[in-house]
DNA sequence: AAGTCAACGATTTTCGAAAATCCTCCAATT
DNA sequence: AATTGGAGGATTTTCGAAAATCGTTGACTT
């Protein structure tokens, strides 16, 4: 995440990258093991490079590794939402509460322009409303990370960068139930209108309430 | 940290362990490059397993990567330190909290069963006192981990202990300062009975003031 | 004298196959 | 009937060498 920028500069990474989408995308799903015979097949390439790209995939949560038993993809659990889902306010939280409070005009153009992109957009598919949009899904991960990028921590960027990968995959699964009794648009809207405010704890506070209901629109798919 | 328990499953776990250990000792020196060559020389392996060894160190923060050019140890710095401090009191510290909420009768005998095997023995060497003792090292960190054991947060526990890891290199460089104005037995028995004491946000804040002191006493190092 | 570029050496990265390990299944024994 | 033991197959893990890449040196041009 830190010292690779695009495909192609090696093959582990285009390997990375291929794996990690067929893990969001849902084409290999939670529990499946990954066998390397049908990775090599996918990426068209070597065992190295697939054996370093599930390396960096089980350091970020999205794989786990068995000695000798080989990788398989991350189940997700209700459990696991909810722990990710209090560490991310805890730690995405304080990251915003120093970004305001540090933040320079700098960053303010950062947040101011990172939202429009996400708000000049729908969230949902036109052809699939069921799905979301990747540019939308990209966009929204940019405006997050806009707004703690000044909060002058390397390490709790990293953290919440991870943190923020590993709830991507929960959000995925909740699609089909925007557009219900919430309103996204405007929680973010009123995020970003706090941050420029300077109102740091306001604002700490609207993200975890933020993270809270994107978690219990999530909690119905584990009780189903 | 999570799948693999000793050495001698994977000739990969042997290389992560003693690249790792090579480089907590200082064999190695931050910035240097680490050359494949020398690492199988040093393991007495071949490539593919140093390489998976290596990938799981740059996981942890110890190495870092540049495409084409190889990995090397992670650097040091000021900077670094007082970042990873902040992050540190910020999780391990809300971490604590929550295991002292939560902790029952089994969480307390753990804590005091590692306190009093940390308090047993000597911090520092007796042949280089400026040394520190391993076995000491390796009982402060199960007290730490103790401590927060109870959090109920794996995610939690997870970055606590990577970040634990990543303290720990400048924690040796602070050895000979040890002795000086500081009470490190004191503060740990003080931590222990406050958590005992069920007294969570004492608990945290004597935490997060124990850290803050740790990295005080390290500051020096960079200023000269 | 400064700058450009090609060839070389050092090193990483990747490959394809061999070795090691685990799981399954079936027969033999208790 | 249940358990042990081990052969067979599938898969991971490791090896040693080949291919690709980067930095540098040194000749050549302007």
């Amino acid at each position: 995440m830190e010292q690779k920028k695009a495909g192609g500069r090696t093959l582990a990474g285009d390997a990375y990258e291929a794996i990690r989408q067929a893990i969001r995308t849902g084409a290999v799903k939670p529990g499946d093991r990954l066998r390397f015979a049908d990775l090599q097949a996918l990426c068209g390439m070597s065992v190295t490079p697939v054996r370093e790209a599930l390396a960096r995939l089980t350091a970020e949560g999205f794989t786990v590794l068995d000695d000798h038993r080989g990788y398989s993809v991350a189940s997700l659990s209700l459990a696991e939402l909810r722990d990710i889902t209090a560490t991310r306010q805890l730690c995405e939280g304080e990251a915003l509460r120093l970004s305001v409070l540090r933040g320079d005009a700098d960053w303010e153009g950062r947040v101011i322009a990172a939202h429009h992109l996400m708000a000049r957009i729908p969230q949902a598919r036109e052809d699939i409303p069921s799905a979301m949009r990747e540019d939308w899904e990209a966009r929204h991960s940019v405006f997050h990370a806009a707004l703690i990028s000044a909060c002058g921590s390397p390490s709790l960027l990293e953290i919440c960068g991870k943190l923020f990968s590993r709830a991507d995959r929960y959000r995925r699964l909740s699609v089909s139930l925007v557009g219900a009794t919430r309103d996204v648009t405007g929680e973010h809207r009123r995020l970003m209108e706090l941050a420029l405010a300077r109102d740091a704890e306001g604002a700490a506070a609207a993200l975890r309430d933020h993270y809270g209901r994107t978690a219990a629109a999530l909690e119905g798919f584990f009780t189903t």
